[in-house]
DNA sequence: AGTCGTTATATTTACTGAGGTATAACGATA
DNA sequence: TATCGTTATACCTCAGTAAATATAACGACT
């Protein structure tokens, strides 16, 4: 059994978490739903967490990354900006550019 | 106030967290204090949560990552293996590489 | 005006993880 | 054999996080 090597990258603003995977994963889900509480649901995640999450996000981000609207025929619903795409994009992009850099790193390193 | 792009590397070996950056911690705390217990106080980490760390780390790590003692003038002791000092080393400079590497990231995405 | 599904928020409950305490075993030295 | 500081381990408590529940507000449409 070889080792591997593992990675979490987040982005922060003022010192607070910006971006973690999750955050970019519930951000794909409304992306895809259009929706705030189907995203928590296809995530499995509580309406309640999902919610303050994005809260968290549009409050420390310097352009807001969705938009909300309440009532209406569908009840509302949540849109991803398009700096929220930009943003989106940009994170998973460094991400896989990470994974790959690490892998290189640990096979040069050769451990027993 | 820019955003900053922050990272968390670890080793995995069978699918579990062999090393990450408080073992790391630990592990040097001990090779400098000699101690299990002197390093654990040192972190302001307690007895108890260093020991499993080490337990875990032990269990997992291909080789011994470090040699106890018990009982004797001093008590005892808990010493590093050259192994163990190979994995700090190899540790630390993937993880310094890391972060060079996703400074370099984050400046080119260039996030307004 | 009533319906509906959503956003938004407060309150309460449950649970996991961390810490505290206690205790046994160990062995070189005096 | 008594001492001492360490390793090793069990057990209990507590806090902080996560989840569950409840409720209000909203507005296009019928």
């Amino acid at each position: 059994m070889e080792y591997k090597i593992k990675s979490r990258i987040w982005i922060e603003a003022d010192g607070e978490i910006l971006l973690g995977e999750g955050r970019i994963a519930l951000l794909k889900a409304i992306e895809e739903t259009g929706s705030l509480s189907k995203a928590a649901k296809a995530l499995g995640m509580s309406y309640k967490k999902a919610w303050s999450l994005i809260d968290a996000v549009n409050s420390r981000a310097k352009s807001p990354v969705c938009n909300t609207t309440i009532g209406g025929k569908q009840g509302g619903g949540t849109q991803i900006t398009d700096y929220g795409k930009t943003l989106i994009e940009t994170y998973e992009s460094i991400n896989k550019n990470c994974w790959e850099f690490l892998d290189k790193q640990i096979s040069q390193a050769n451990l027993k």
